[in-house]
DNA sequence: TTCAACTAATTTTTT
DNA sequence: ATTAGTTGAA
């Protein structure tokens, strides 16, 4: 742990100026940065001039415990030392520096702002003629590249370009009436500050003397700027990635940043990390393979491992889905059972969530423990969804997304006639759809039954406004107080279909409040604005469960499993329209970038790159076995479909290969499965009785 | 307004 | 195959 080889002890003591490490998969990247800040805070750098930037707040919360751990008992050393996600560090600036601070304004995650742009497709008339996302993806573009709706491109051929340019304008002043922001302006916002207030800009690089980055193959344009604006005058910049492993060029990101550091940041020193210290030489092997073919490459890296063992990586072929799912299942518990491995050592990646489904079923079926990175986020089930939005729209009643979420749920006869009047009445009065129902008197088209619907409505928000900002009342009483108002758990048990997804339902909400308690715990002060934090904070950090059991098998899709690692990875579905996903594979127009990009290359094919280092990924989380499977047909959407092996098992050296073909298995053919296929049947005949 | 049946479309990745 | 969204009846 001590020992840190030449390149990476360069990278730690490097001291100041710009910095560019360039780090492989496995290389210690982490150690790297970790040791690095510590080992400014003992030459003398105050921590809190230090500022680490990562993208997820699971990265952020790993590097402060592992700095934690390096300081020891010094850990006041660490006082003010700020590592945080850029989306977090952007807010905090904004708290700090806009009006926003003494007006309470909410965060808009994807899908409100989704809500919101088909809320405008709705006044435009263009309803379901457009696919919201690629509008969206277009906005997200075109705000990241600080570009005014005047300025996006015009060609008059492409009707997303057309709808865009209508849409934009209006989607963010439709976030300016709602006094929101969405995940964008976070970033975004924090450089418009800083770019017309000078003053300010000179205050935050005063505070802020030393910049680090984690995954800084992964930011896009608009990050770039804050970095650059607050580096300005020190350049002490440190950013560790790599560029083998950007797989975000979808949202936004810009490999171009880590390619061209050296001319946005002259004078950069450049420290390149090969060897790699995770995986065995027949992996790396296969790894060097697959990014040995990639085109235009700037940085070359060879990673190398001193890790012997020629156990060679699997490659398995399956008639079905099914079977190789049962394949997958199959080996994890013999590597269980008969090898005595652990389950947090195996881990089952893949390229899209629904893939995990069947083999989920089939761990569960024999009894495996598993947790699922990522996938649908506890925080996005609606069930919590609809007891923020009571909570967001207590404190920012301008909040219209939140508003028309929560109008009518539970049911209280303001139908979707209702809600257009109100909002058509309002518009016309320049009130806010809030305004809107508070006047509801002044209306005289507006049924009884929602009229009164209006009332209660604005007494139960009233209510909570009250006991939030007046009473101070915690948070989480805020919130079982709102529950019991509008009958949340009577509401969810009747529009339930079977009691077990009303418990579960309920239980999601139970979750939450769980959260606000534990919160509440943590933080201890009731300062007035503190649940605006909190749901800033919580929008931004979608819920880690801790809950879950630590010892299981891992599933994840391919993005979410980029910085783990574990001794034994099945990285399922290696076809072609998985990987690379068909999406990528089709032109279709809808999908291309709004902005013409450095054209060197046609959008599809830098997407199919993309496909190729999402693999490249996958194969580098393996430290001692790797088995890639795919299967020969698979049924989609209804009918069976011959199935094509990916282009990127093409690639890879055969001496590392051993191919294996999976035979197809009878279904309930294993012991669980039958156990399970009986205990149905005694159930249903329980039932007929 | 609400509920139920039907139709259509849909499946990438996430701060 | 599932599911969201839409249409039509009560």
């Amino acid at each position: 742990m001590v020992g840190l080889n030449p390149a990476q002890k360069r990278a730690v003591e490097h001291q100041n100026g710009p910095l560019l490490v360039l780090a492989g998969a496995g290389s210690g990247k982490t150690r790297v940065i970790t040791q690095r800040m510590v080992r400014m805070m003992e030459r003398g750098v105050p921590a809190s001039t230090i500022v680490a930037l990562t993208f997820t707040n699971k990265a952020a919360a790993e590097m402060g415990e592992r700095v934690a751990k390096l300081l020891g008992k010094n850990k006041a050393g660490a006082k003010g030392l700020t590592i945080s996600t850029f989306h977090s560090f952007g807010l905090h600036v904004l708290t700090r520096e806009k009006r926003a601070q003494n007006q309470a304004f909410t965060i808009f995650d994807q899908g409100d702002a989704l809500g919101t742009v088909k809320e405008i497709l709705r006044n435009i008339d263009a309803g379901k003629r457009f696919d919201v996302p690629a509008i969206m993806s277009r906005i997200s573009n075109a705000k990241n590249a600080f570009l005014l709706p005047e300025e996006l491109p015009d060609d008059g051929v492409d009707p997303y370009n057309e709808i865009t340019k209508i849409v934009y304008p209006r989607y963010q002043a439709a976030l300016r009436t709602y006094s929101a922001y969405d995940f964008d302006d976070l970033v975004c916002e924090v450089v418009r500050v800083w770019q017309s207030r000078p003053d300010v800009l000179a205050r935050w690089q005063e505070k802020v003397r030393y910049l680090l980055v984690d995954e800084y193959q992964d930011t896009n344009r608009a990050q770039l700027m804050m970095l650059r604006l607050l580096a300005e005058p020190h350049r002490n910049i440190c950013v560790v990635g790599d560029d083998d492993q950007a797989i975000y060029g979808w949202r936004g990101a810009d490999v171009r940043n880590i390619l061209e550091f050296e001319e946005h940041f002259t004078g950069a020193e450049v420290v390149k990390l090969e060897q790699n210290y995770r995986s065995k030489q027949a992996i790396l092997d296969v790894a060097n393979a697959v990014i040995g073919k990639r085109v235009g490459v700037r940085h070359k890296k060879h990673l190398f491992s001193e890790r012997v063992g020629d156990e060679k990586i699997t490659v398995a072929s399956a008639p079905t889905p099914e079977a190789e799912a049962s394949y997958v299942v199959r080996e994890i518990s013999r590597w269980i059972r008969d090898e005595k491995k652990q389950p947090r050592d195996l881990s089952v990646l893949y390229r899209s969530n629904s893939q995990a489904k069947l083999i989920e079923e089939s761990l569960r079926s024999e009894g495996i423990a598993y947790r699922i990175v990522g996938g649908q986020q506890f925080f996005e089930r609606k069930e919590v969804k609809d007891v923020l939005s009571y909570l967001k729209l207590a404190l920012n009643r301008s909040d219209e997304i939140s508003l028309r979420r929560i109008m009518n749920y539970p049911a209280r006869g303001i139908g979707d006639t209702s809600v257009e009047r109100l909002a058509l009445h309002a518009q016309a009065k320049g009130w806010t759809l809030w305004q809107g129902i508070e006047r509801v008197d002044a209306f005289d088209d507006i049924s009884e039954p929602a009229r009164q619907g209006c009332k209660q409505l604005e007494r139960i928000v009233g209510d909570l406004r009250r006991k939030i900002l007046v009473e101070q009342v915690r948070a989480s009483e805020v919130a079982s107080f709102l529950c019991q108002q509008i009958g949340l758990r009577q509401e969810i048990d009747s529009s339930s279909p079977t009691p077990q997804a009303a418990a579960k339902r309920w239980g999601n909400v139970e979750g939450l409040m769980g959260t606000l308690t534990r919160r509440e715990a943590k933080v201890g002060t009731e300062q007035a604005n503190d649940l605006a934090n909190f749901l800033h904070a919580l929008t931004l950090d979608f819920g880690k469960e801790e809950d879950a059991e630590p010892n299981a098998v891992t599933l994840s899709t391919l993005h979410g499993a980029k910085g783990l690692e574990f001794e034994i990875v099945y990285l399922i579905g290696c076809e072609e329209g998985f990987l690379p996903h068909a999406r990528t594979l089709e032109d279709r127009a809808t999908d291309a970038p709004a902005l013409p990009d450095d054209g060197s290359n046609s959008a599809k094919a830098a997407d199919i790159e993309e496909e190729r280092r999402l693999f490249y990924v996958g194969v580098t989380r393996a430290r001692d076995f790797l088995t890639l499977s795919r299967c020969k047909n698979r049924a989609m959407r209804g009918k069976p479909v011959p199935r094509t092996p990916s282009r990127f098992l093409m690639d890879l050296p055969p001496e590392r290969i051993v191919e294996i073909e999976v035979r197809d298995e009878p279904t309930m053919g294993t012991k669980a499965g039958l156990e399970k296929a009986n205990a149905l049947l005694a159930m249903l005949e329980g039932l007929g009785q």
